[in-house]
This record gives C-alpha cells, structure tokens and sequence, in this order.
DNA sequence: GTTTATTAGGATAAATTTGTCTTATTTAAA
DNA sequence: TTTAAATAAGACAAATTTATCCTAATAAAC
C-alpha cells in the first residue's frame, strides 16, 4: 500500500511524538532501533520529514527529533504519506489511468472510488496523537 | 495501490474478457494497444496470467488470448492481484511489520484493518465479468 | 513440407526504490 | 576555544521493478 519509505517515516513520526508528549527529544540511533530500520535510510526520511515542517530537528550534541507538543495532534497520517509517497494513492487512478475523468471512468473506478476515499477520510482523521497514545499506553507496538 | 504490472493485468484481463465475450479471440499486440502499455512487458504478464490459469494462451498463427465464457463471471478481481502482487496487500501490515499479530497491533491496526478488509471484500465480490460489461457498453474506458 | 504468425522463455537493460558511506555543518559541553 | 555529538547533504551501491530484445517452440495456412 504504502512505500517502505513511508512505513518507516510514520513508524518514525509515531515514535518521535510519543517521546514529545513525555518532554524527550530523540536521536538517529534510538529512533531507528525503536522502529527496527535502517539507520541511513531513516535520516533521509527524517530529513524529508523535518523539510515538509512534520517534525522538528535540532544539530549538536543533545540534539535529535520532536514535535512539538501543540502540533501531535493537527499531524494526520495524510500529512505524512502526502509528503512520502505524494497524493496519488489518495486522489490516482486505480488502475493507473493518466487523465483521471469521472466522467470518461476506468472499469474499477465505481468500486474504487469507494475505498479510495474511505482510505482518504481515514487518514484525513487519523491524528499522530493518538497513534503516539496509543504506543504510549501499550496498546500498540512498532516491532515485530 | 498496485503495481504497474498489476494495472496492466487488470486492464488485459478486462479486454480480454470483454473480446471473449464478443468471441473474439485476441493477440498480444493488439492488447497491449488497446490498453496502452509496452507490449513486451505486458507478454511477461499475460504469460503469468496464463500460468496461473486467470487467461487461455493459444500459439501460432490465429493464436492469441482468450477466456472461456463460462469463467469469465467466476474470475475476480482478487485472483488476478494475488497472482501479480501477492496477497500482501490484503493480508499484510500498514506499516510493514513482519509477524502480524492482532493481539499485538500497530499503531495503525485498528484503523487500517477496516480499509483492507474493504478492499479485500470489493475485490473478491467484483468479477471481471462486471468490469467487461461496463466496458462493453461504453460506460467506462481503459486508455487515457 | 515450408512458411508465417503467434506465444514462451531467457538474457539483458533502464529506471526507480532502498540502502550505505563519507564529508560538511551545527552546536552543546568540556 | 577546542572537542565531540548530532543532523544535512551528496555520492555511491544494491535490490527491485519496469521494460526490451532475441531466440525457441508451436501451430495454422499455404
Ligand atoms: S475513473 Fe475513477 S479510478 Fe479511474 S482514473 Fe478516474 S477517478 Fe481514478
Ligand atoms: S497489527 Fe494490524 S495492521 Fe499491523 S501488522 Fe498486524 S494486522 Fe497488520
């Protein structure tokens, strides 16, 4: 569904935020090894992530990634797939149409506009709070 | 959501189905026109259309693809996906975690289970049959 | 039987995605 | 002021996906 990349950049976001909400700021190492990926591969992600103003990053010793605690919950997970893999799962074609035209459709397109959309609202509402809440209560878990 | 092989498969499958449904049997040269993909790439899908029993391949001249009337109804969309893509996109984790438990959930489980439980059951209730029709009668289109 | 039109299969190539490595920049702490 | 710890950036490499090309196999038509 989504690119590996963008598993890894909400996996990432996910965690940061948790830390947030606790006053933690976080590093490289201890992100990636909290969300089991690879180190080099998550820093680009991290720095797409900080360019789109998702996530802040701070240089130096002491530095790392957070969020700030008023912006975890105006975060939605369309944010950072937007950003990631860019808008096309949300508004594309299903079957990978160019010109996308309701009124000239492609032969899912009854059926996908259905999902599409509820995939769309999903993550419209989905906030990283309470994805980060929900890590936080141990509810949910980023490996395995 | 699907692969580009997958979206040429669909779109072959349809026009496929919606020739067979005339009686018409079809070459390679012609789907792959008709559908608006390279057609060396699209032989290797419609080989593995074939090998998995979705499509009929005929050799020599007159040759080409084909469906069985009779089967057109039973094919669905879910057959051809799990045969190009897999099943992971039905089965599989938002976020990419390896072992899926839902006594342990990521953080998007609860939210995703729905989108894809969704898409699963639209693609085993759509038959290619019904995407053939639309076709058919020029409701939808596959170029553009 | 020969030719010709078609799919099958394997090797290769191009493009994209995923991942690594090295160096530069920043900045807190010593 | 120097050192060290962190992110930024760019070059590179590996893996995967997408796409092409060439030859073999098949089978209808001549
Ligand atoms: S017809 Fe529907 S599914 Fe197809 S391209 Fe247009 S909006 Fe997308
Ligand atoms: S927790 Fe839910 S979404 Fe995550 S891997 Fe398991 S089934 Fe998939």
């Amino acid at each position: 569904m989504f690119s590996k990349a963008c598993e890894y950049g909400i996996r990432a976001t996910i965690y940061i935020a948790m830390q947030s909400l606790q006053g933690n700021r976080v590093n490289l190492k201890e992100i990636s090894k909290e969300i089991d990926s690879p180190v080099a591969f998550t820093a680009k992600i991290l720095q797409q992530l900080a360019k789109n103003d998702i996530i802040n990053s701070v240089k130096g010793p002491t530095g790392g990634f957070e969020i700030n605690k008023k912006d975890i919950d105006s975060i939605k997970l369309i944010h950072i797939v937007s950003a990631i893999d860019s808008d096309k799962i949300f508004n594309g074609c299903g079957l990978g149409l160019k010109e996308c035209n309701e009124d000239f459709p492609c032969p899912v397109h009854f059926q996908f506009k259905e999902i599409r959309d509820n995939l769309k609202k999903m993550s419209s509402e989905t906030s990283i709070y309470e994805l980060a809440t929900g890590l936080e209560v141990g509810l949910t878990f980023l490996k395995r």
